[in-house]
DNA sequence: CCGAATATTGTTAGCGCTGTCATTTTGAAT
DNA sequence: ATTCAAAATGACAGCGCTAACAATATTCGG
């Protein structure tokens, strides 16, 4: 036995030489152990990691990070989304970097941020992650992911909406949306409103063009009229519907592009004093909570997005762990798309026989 | 000048060297500088910061961390918040932690986890956190207070519920019930139900308190029958609605310990027949983004959490500071209470005259 | 059973920073 | 000027870990 005990028994902290003389081993060995390098005979492994397991050991993140070029740590950038939204996303994200020993930083541009751009770099120089988690809408923003592949980043995009190749977790926001579209078709409306996202989310054209592909597989004229402008929040749904609403000949149903705003276009219909689902259907996109404490429950789509973030913080981490190991190009664009179904609720259902229209 | 460029110019990154290189002087003293310390004359400290702009560096976290024992990381522990006060929670925090040059870490328990100490511990000891930010109810679990005080953690809580001492922030839950009620009793009502938020939220009795202080300054009966079950959720104010408003003699008011169970009482109250305000008023608690989405937009109270949560990280940062600087134990306890002003939206109103009795 | 090839383990030099303590400089009082 | 405490600055040893390389053990072909 060539290890000589030279720290006092573990105190105040256990440190990888307390785990080495306890195991009877370098701290190298220790070290191989704990980071899976290979060349490492099972015995011995086992010897360390009962050691570990004696004295409780956690590697210190800090020193890992100096030694060697892992933070272990991910980031997670935001900017301006849904707290749902959020929070199903951070939900997922935790679970998988738990999973991997991973740590989660947050950040989110300042309200008066002009270039998010650089806020990202500054924020990655200062906390040194490994890997980045774009929630959309920074993961459709060119300038950052230039910037990202500049210093050599690895990030990946939840819901991203152009084709950029590198890793990413989507849903078929057309696919999805024609799907919502065909459901109010097959109950019989003809005419059926569009609420617009948020122009700088990529998924409200998505959506808007799974609407468009709906109708014209039906043969139903696209009516520009009713598609209406909104920004994915409560108030603009309102404005869109009350809109909507008061045309001559208005809608029988709305599709508003998410929960948000098909909230709105029911406030608007209440406020108007039209019945739902009995004069007019709406359904919405996303299945925050909202779509449910809403009343009459709303028809939406549901968006894995607790699934999708677990699984781009997965991607993220084996794309951080074969860049370390030299790998530099991963194989392909690898984009995991995910089911996102119909919720049929109780605000869709067929158009009333008698046909309304505004005087 | 007896300082030496030994490095190369600031390649991949720049680090304390080259700043001191720059600025003719010693990595330490660009320490000093980095660190606030005294002792530096105004006119090198202002050709260092110099320097450091010129460089465009930023110091190391990790070093920081090895080398100092502070991490210039904060923690967030949550557990089962609604998402949207996780999100303004969230939001405050970063925006304190930007300021003070701290980076945001989050945690929370696997849904499967049984001990939240044992969690929290393994957490802070993996994360090498500074501090912690707890949000309730995590703040309230006296084992995981008594575990960060075993290992002399610095924490701060958010909307802490019992009297122990230590930082904290928090508004006057039992004041803003009252106001709540009794808006309510000035409206007319005499007949007013509560539903209980979730027992092991601490918010939930000082709520209740509140609800019962109010009544009984008016002189009104305290009726047990009026008071049901909730969990802060939607599920359970709808069961609590029905249940209120099936009563033989049921309330002419309603006042849900928070918003998310408002909504379902409104539910309730819309399967039921019942017109709102007209023949029943209804109250929420949080004032989150469901009461405006709500139809008619919901009496609530605010609460400041962005603020507060915002107020907590600075005192925690205080806090760590204060503790670095070998200040044992800062002064007093140290709790902000912020105002919880009650917003009079559209579902309360005076009761119909006609005694409403269900046969 | 020998030597080379291979698998396993150990040694050592930093990573970039802060703490400690030594050294130099400054400035006010002789 | 001279003295000397106080202020300002610097030298250097780690913090706990990993990378690169060195050293040793093991295996295998003949």
């Amino acid at each position: 036995m060539t290890t000589i005990r030279k720290r006092r028994p573990p105190k105040g902290h256990v440190t990888i030489s307390d785990v080495a003389a306890e195991a009877g081993v370098s701290i190298k060995t220790v070290s191989r152990v704990i980071n899976n390098e290979p060349n490492v005979r099972p015995a011995t492994a086992e010897r360390v990691r009962e050691a570990i397991r004696q004295l409780d050991y956690l590697p210190d993140p800090s020193a890992r990070g100096l030694a060697g070029q892992l933070s272990w740590m991910l980031g997670l950038i935001y900017d301006n989304p849904s707290p749902n939204y959020l929070f199903r996303a951070i939900t997922g994200a935790l679970q998988a970097c738990n999973q991997a020993g991973y740590a989660l930083s947050l950040q989110a541009p300042d309200a008066n941020e002009r270039d998010l751009a650089t806020m990202v770099l500054r924020f990655v120089a200062q906390s040194r992650v490994d890997g980045l988690l774009l929630i959309p809408p920074v993961g459709d923003v060119p300038a950052v992911l230039d910037a990202l592949e500049r210093i050599h980043l690895p990030y990946v995009r939840v819901a991203p909406l152009d084709e950029r190749p590198g890793p990413g977790v989507c849903i078929d926001d057309r696919a999805a949306a024609s799907r919502v579209v065909e459901h109010l078709i097959e109950l019989g409306h003809e005419r059926i409103g569009f609420v617009r996202g948020h122009p700088d989310h990529g998924a409200s054209e998505a959506r808007q063009d799974g609407y468009r592909l709906a109708l014209m597989r039906h043969r139903i004229l696209i009516d520009e009229q009713l598609e209406a402008e909104g920004r994915f929040d409560f108030e603009s749904g309102l404005v869109a519907g009350q809109y909507l609403l008061q045309l001559d000949t208005p809608p029988t149903a709305i599709f508003a592009a998410n929960d948000e705003m098909a909230a709105g276009v029911i406030q608007a219909a209440r406020q108007l004093g039209w019945e739902i689902p009995a004069q007019l259907s709406v359904a919405g996109f996303d299945d925050t909570p909202v779509s449910r404490s809403l009343w009459p429950p709303l028809t939406t789509v549901h968006q894995p997005i607790r699934h999708m973030a677990l699984r781009a913080t997965e991607l993220l981490i084996e794309e951080i762990g074969q860049r370390h190991r030299g790998h530099e190009k991963p194989p392909g664009p690898r984009i995991q798309v995910f089911d996102a179904p119909l919720v049929v609720r109780a605000t869709t259902a067929p158009p009333s026989s008698s046909s309304t229209e505004n005087p």
